[in-house]
DNA sequence: TCCCGAATAT
DNA sequence: TATATTCGGG
């Protein structure tokens, strides 16, 4: 015991007691206004321990504002103001708010230029949220609210100590000017109560995604033995933010490492360095790196980029592949090991482009496909039916091209259990950028079969995201294609969308329409299994529950990890199907469209959060792509708004 | 004195 | 369960 219990002073500015949060909005525009109101109103007690009261004020003007604040001195915690407005703007109102009333102060605006940014960041502005506002947004608002209000109040106690005093009864404050720590111990009997009945709960810190995702970002950043809290939360910098905090959540996070790696027999450090060196990715220390490096120490056998010395980015970044130009490619082929040759089915075309594959150890690099002076994938042909014909066989080539083991055979196999082109494991997820596209996709083995329609593959929104599908799949046999789901389009979708804090985000199976994914009437062969065993798969990605399982099937090897990648992320943000091809737009205006070619029906209806037509959904990226530039070359902020959106 | 991190409390 | 707090020790 004998800890501080302070409680909220009441001194001129603060009347209000930490039990009420109140929040004011500023927007000449009634429209925004509302809309921000309500966002605020609704997402409020999802973040803030409900048992606060949260309450929004809205003034349609800042001369409005600060007559709120002066008539309600106290009252608010926060303020919302948007920009441009008359009379006087948000960086004005800014200014005035701190100088009378020292609150924070957030400034809105559609306003997305960087000098109008650092301008009102600079005056002093909590800081700066660019419209359209999301959900997202908001609850850092009320984190801010909360967290500020909190700080305000411990400096205030710190200054002139209040401490609360408490009988069972009601609350008493006692004000003293100097507050000693022995004198707490005295007390402390006094106390004992007061930690049940305390009127003054201290705000929870609430690891929304995003607040998450910067802790994430930060372990990449120092590293994860140097990650300590102090550094963390250094890096971090988030307002209000303790170092007690991200130790507690530390402690959370470095369990659940430990689970996760004591799945395995651990193989301990090895290749750590390759895999750390693989691992530059912006999202590098991601939880799915975490993952997949659990997953690859454990069972080498399946960590083939690793030997093979790929230069291959790990976890969410998963296989990005540089943008090294612009040569068109043309196919992969993964040949069907069950079936004689001549009836193998080399359906695999590759997008040109530059292509970002995900999946099992396929890079995808621009020089690699369509051409034959490449060692790493030959182009073989589309339709060949030659299985034998390692040119035909990617991965061989990809093996001859590094002579380290494992050796695989024509077949793709390999003697040591890695088996790239087979089962679950090989899915291979797909997305082109650079104007290009996926044409077909597919195993044509025995096991998952990425799909959609004539085999393309279709990556929604990440499920990371928590919103739209997963990917899309078949369940195929030797001769059968079985659907998952509606029948044409199948997804896996996760459910747990944006859970506070929690690692593993579990996964259901849901289609896009948010019917249950109806698992495969019949079991399938080879390994293949019920559409609930199939949802484990993803489990993997979540925590690994599911990986000896699967391990155990055949055909269902790979590194799973991978499945976890970035390639959705490019999907994610306000797609449409307009033509052919896949672009993002050059300026905001425009809406990047996709389409994987060879089927018109086929949409990647991936949008910014939100449950209306997609048409009316706000992107929620201003990227700035470049149709020559890949993927390391996107945009702080397009990887940011990632970042704030994504559970790692 | 700081601050880490396991243990423990809430 | 998730997060906060305590507390021994470097």
């Amino acid at each position: 015991m004998g800890r501080e219990r302070f409680v909220p002073a009441s001194s001129s500015k603060t009347t209000s007691s930490l039990l009420k949060i109140q929040i004011l909005v500023v927007d000449d525009d009634a429209t925004s206004l509302a809309v921000v109101a309500s966002m605020l109103r609704t997402c409020g007690p999802q973040v803030i321990d409900p048992k606060l009261e949260l309450s929004v004020v809205t003034v349609k003007s800042p001369l409005d504002a600060l007559l709120q604040l002066r008539l309600k001195q106290g009252v608010f915690d926060l303020v919302v103001t948007d920009l441009y407005m008359p009379v006087m703007n948000g960086i004005e109102l800014q200014q005035h708010v701190n100088e009378e009333f020292n609150l924070p102060v957030v400034i809105m605006s559609s306003d997305d230029k960087e000098s109008v940014i650092m301008e009102s960041l600079k005056s002093g502005a909590a800081f700066y949220m660019v419209k359209p506002i999301n959900q997202n947004d908001l609850k850092n608002v009320w984190q801010y609210a909360v967290t500020s209000k909190k700080n305000s109040n411990e400096d205030i106690n710190s200054s002139s100590v209040t401490e609360e005093r408490q009988d069972g009864k009601g609350c008493r404050k006692k004000k003293k000017t100097k507050r000693k720590i022995e004198e707490e111990h005295e007390e402390e009997k006094e106390e004992e109560e007061t930690t049940t009945v305390r009127a003054v709960k201290k705000t929870k810190v609430v690891w929304t995604n995003s607040l998450h995702n910067r802790f994430l970002h930060a372990i990449s950043h120092l590293g994860l033995e140097k990650a300590v809290p102090k550094k963390i939360l250094e890096f971090m910098s988030v307002p209000g933010l303790t170092r007690e905090n991200v130790a507690s959540h530390l402690q959370k996070y470095r369990i659940f490492l430990k689970k996760v790696a004591d799945r395995g027999n651990s193989l301990a450090a090895n290749n750590l360095s390759e895999t750390e060196r693989a691992s530059r990715s912006t999202f590098a220390s991601s939880y799915a790196s975490v993952m997949l490096k659990s997953v690859q120490q454990r069972y080498p056998q399946f960590s083939c980029q690793q030997k093979l010395g790929v230069p291959v980015q790990l976890g969410l970044g998963g296989h990005i592949s540089s943008a090294l130009g612009s040569s068109s490619v043309s196919s992969l082929t993964f040949p069907n090991h069950q079936q004689a040759s001549s009836a193998r089915n080399y359906t695999h075309h590759l997008p040109h482009g530059t292509s970002n594959l995900i999946g099992n150890r396929i890079l995808a690099r621009q020089p690699c496909f369509g051409n034959p002076a490449n060692p790493l994938l030959h182009e073989g042909n589309r339709t060949g039916t030659t299985g034998s014909n390692p040119n035909r066989c990617p991965l061989l080539k990809y093996q001859q091209q590094f002579q380290s083991q494992p050796n695989l055979d024509q077949n793709c196999n390999n003697p040591s259990g890695c088996k790239p082109a087979s089962g679950i494991g090989n899915n291979i997820a797909c997305v082109s950028n650079s104007r290009s596209y996926v044409n077909n996709i597919s195993t044509d083995n025995p096991g998952m079969q990425m799909v959609g329609g004539g085999g393309r593959v279709e990556m929604r929104q990440n499920s990371f995201h928590g919103g739209n599908g997963f990917m899309n799949w078949n369940i195929k046999d030797h001769t059968n294609v079985t659907s998952i789901g509606d029948g044409s389009f199948n997804y896996l979708v996760q459910s747990g969308k944006a859970i506070a804090g929690q690692f593993p985000a579990s996964i259901t199976g849901t289609n896009q329409d948010n019917r249950p994914v109806v698992p495969p009437t019949t079991q399938q062969q080879n390994g293949l299994r019920t559409g609930a065993e199939e949802i484990d798969l993803f489990n993997i990605i979540n925590d690994g529950s599911a990986l000896d399982d699967i391990l155990n099937q055949q055909h269902m090897n790979g590194d799973f990890g991978e499945i976890l990648s970035q390639p959705a992320i490019y999907l994610t943000h306000n797609q449409q199907q307009v033509g052919d091809g896949f672009n993002f737009p050059s300026n905001k205006s425009s809406q990047p469209e996709i389409n994987f070619s060879r089927s018109n029906s086929y949409k990647a209806e991936v949008n910014s959060p939100g449950n209306g037509p997609q048409q009316n959904r706000e992107p929620i990226m201003d990227a700035e792509y470049n149709t020559t530039r890949g993927i390391q070359n996107w945009s702080e902020e397009f990887l940011n708004s990632w970042f704030d959106d994504a559970i790692f």
